[in-house]
RNA sequence: GCUGCUAUAGUGUAGAGGCCAAUCAUGUCGGCCUUUCACGCCGACGACUGGGGUUCGAAUCCCCAUAGCAGCACCA
């Protein structure tokens, strides 16, 4: 079979199976289907719940496309709950890029509620929770209480009767505690095998710094605030990490004490991403000091970041859902991601020269040439690009180096011969035939004086060669660099453009 | 240390006792197509962590070991 041309092959299978031809033609989509939700025939209420500390990176991309997919599967509605509840971790320009982000990814959101308009719903059910006997106001400090907790001990205020829990709260409320003086506590069980588990904190005080969209001091945590609005917005999906099922466990007693249906819970294992920082704090650190560019350097795991890199969201989606919510820890593959990519990008990507590294060279002999290349080798409708060679050009030097003939693309053929270092030019004919004999590559040219000038980013440092002229009508969108890969333009300053390598 | 989760090819994934000498994707290699080392097509390579047990039969169930991960905050 495989000694069979393409169309000797075709014509077989037409005679033997002439179904499977039709199949042939069609592009393979390969829609991997995940498995189903417990419950969810009726519809589903998920939720993303992003910290607002900075923009959204590949981790969160995982956690909001998989909540994604089912809320769109299913049907029902898709919470964006904004958890900014501790003021330390709020930084205020990321709730816009965390905005900017999630309509980047294209996240079917219906709802967004911001916990820091909620403190006093949450304000409200502790109180309830308080006068149910399931929490108290600990007095203790952290350590202390931490000694008696793991040798499964109550700390004195563990006893006190809800009239005093309640004058207490009201007295953090009212301001009379300072900052790790009171906490609220929810009444778990104190001999519980995992320490996690054991009278953990609902409430606290934060004096500072001011949170820059209320103004108060006693916040809660999030296994309460979460809890709480888990049950009053009806989620009835959680889709997470692995690092969140000590905080299902714990609030799991929220749900109990007021009797309310909890949703059903999935963790997924942790997914490692190599080669990229991924740490919001040393992202700032870096972009402060001058070592990234900003939040899309392209040394980062951000979205804006590979965004940038012309990562398309599309292929983010298929990567995140190929990956799935094993709870398996995995390595994530910028391999797979990139072949995604290629899925998305390739049918879109008009071809275009960059010569890297450029040599200028003559070539002895060559007329006059007008070269006529395609946008799309796969869809020749969407018209072509016109170089005219006059004999001057540059060429890749990596490409030329130790050969003694090459074929310049969709141009002739020339010669090479090396005087130490300097190669001399020859033409060598139109003939692709002869090319073709000699097995002389074929490589990417421009005319020396016609081709702009191109700075190629990549992770690796930049490359500086020149490009088409037509490149600097593609910013914004993906290109292909023939024989090298495709790249986002993204700017053109001066008359020089600026590109972000993707992958090959 | 305590508590818990997981363990299929380089990577990701399917597999919920016989249909599995194990699926699909990606990758690598070879070939075809092609004026790109792209796309497409054909083919090859490549895995059930180890040991016990249950069973007529186990990748699938149980136990032990090993490894990895998570949590043990008045962060999320």
């Amino acid at each position: 079979m495989a000694a069979l041309s393409g169309p000797e092959r075709e014509r077989l299978l037409e005679e033997i199976a002439p179904e499977l031809l039709a199949e042939l033609t069609e592009t393979h989509e390969h829609e991997r289907e995940l498995p189903a939700l417990q419950g969810a025939e009726g519809g589903v209420v998920m939720r993303f719940a992003p910290n607002p500390s900075g923009p959204l990176h590949l981790g969160h991309a995982r956690a909001s496309i998989l909540n994604d997919y089912y809320v769109r599967r299913y049907g029902g509605r898709y919470v964006l709950r904004i958890e900014d509840t501790d003021p330390r971790r709020v930084d205020t320009e990321a709730y816009g890029m965390v905005l900017d982000d999630i309509e980047w990814l294209g996240l079917g959101i219906t709802d967004i509620v911001y916990q820091s308009d909620r403190l006093d719903i949450y304000y409200d059910w502790c109180k309830k929770l308080i006068e149910i006997g399931g929490a108290y106001v600990c007095l203790c400090d952290a350590e202390r209480f931490r000694d008696l907790k793991l040798q499964k001990k109550a700390c004195p205020c563990r006893d006190r009767t809800v009239d005093e829990n309640l004058e207490l709260w009201q007295q953090m409320l009212d301001g009379e505690f300072y900052e790790g003086d009171a906490t609220v506590r929810v009444k778990t069980d104190l001999t519980h095998p995992d320490p996690a588990m054991r009278d953990y904190s609902a409430m606290r005080i934060v004096n500072t710094p001011i949170h820059p969209r209320v103004d108060a001091t006693v916040f809660p945590l999030m296994n309460f605030s979460v809890a709480v609005d888990d049950h009053l917005l009806g989620i009835t999906h959680v889709i997470r990490g692995k690092d969140h099922i000590a905080n299902t466990g714990r609030q799991r007693h929220i749900f109990d004490y007021f009797r309310w249906k909890s949703p059903v819970y999935y963790h997924y294992g942790r997914m490692g991403i190599s080669g990229v920082v991924l740490s919001t704090s040393s992202m700032r650190e870096g972009i402060r000091s001058g070592l990234y560019t900003g939040w899309d350097d392209v040394h980062l795991g951000t979205l804006r970041a590979i965004a940038r890199r012309g990562i398309e969201p599309e292929a983010v989606r298929n990567a995140m859902v190929d990956i799935g919510m094993g709870e398996t820890d995995i390595t994530f593959s910028w391999e797979n991601l990139y072949a995604r990519n290629k899925e998305v990008i390739d049918p879109k990507a008009n071809r275009y020269f960059f010569v890297p590294d450029p040599v200028e060279v003559t070539v002895e002999g060559a007329p006059v040439h007008e070269a006529h290349a395609l946008l799309h080798p796969g869809d020749p409708e969407r018209g072509i690009r016109t170089l005219v060679a006059e004999g001057v050009i540059l060429l890749p030097r990596a490409d030329i180096a130790g050969r003694s003939m090459v074929r310049l693309k969709d141009l002739y053929n020339v010669r090479i011969a090396w005087d130490g270092d300097t190669p001399h030019l020859t033409y060598a004919g139109e003939a692709l035939e002869d090319a073709r004999r000699e097995k002389a590559p074929i490589i990417q040219w421009l005319p020396a004086g016609a081709g702009i000038p191109c700075t190629l980013h990549t992770q690796d440092g930049d490359v500086e060669g020149f490009c088409e002229p037509l490149v600097a009508g593609e910013v914004g969108n993906v290109v292909q660099f023939e024989r090298i890969g495709f790249a986002r333009i993204d700017s053109v300053e001066d008359g020089r453009v600026s590109a972000y390598f993707a992958h090959r």
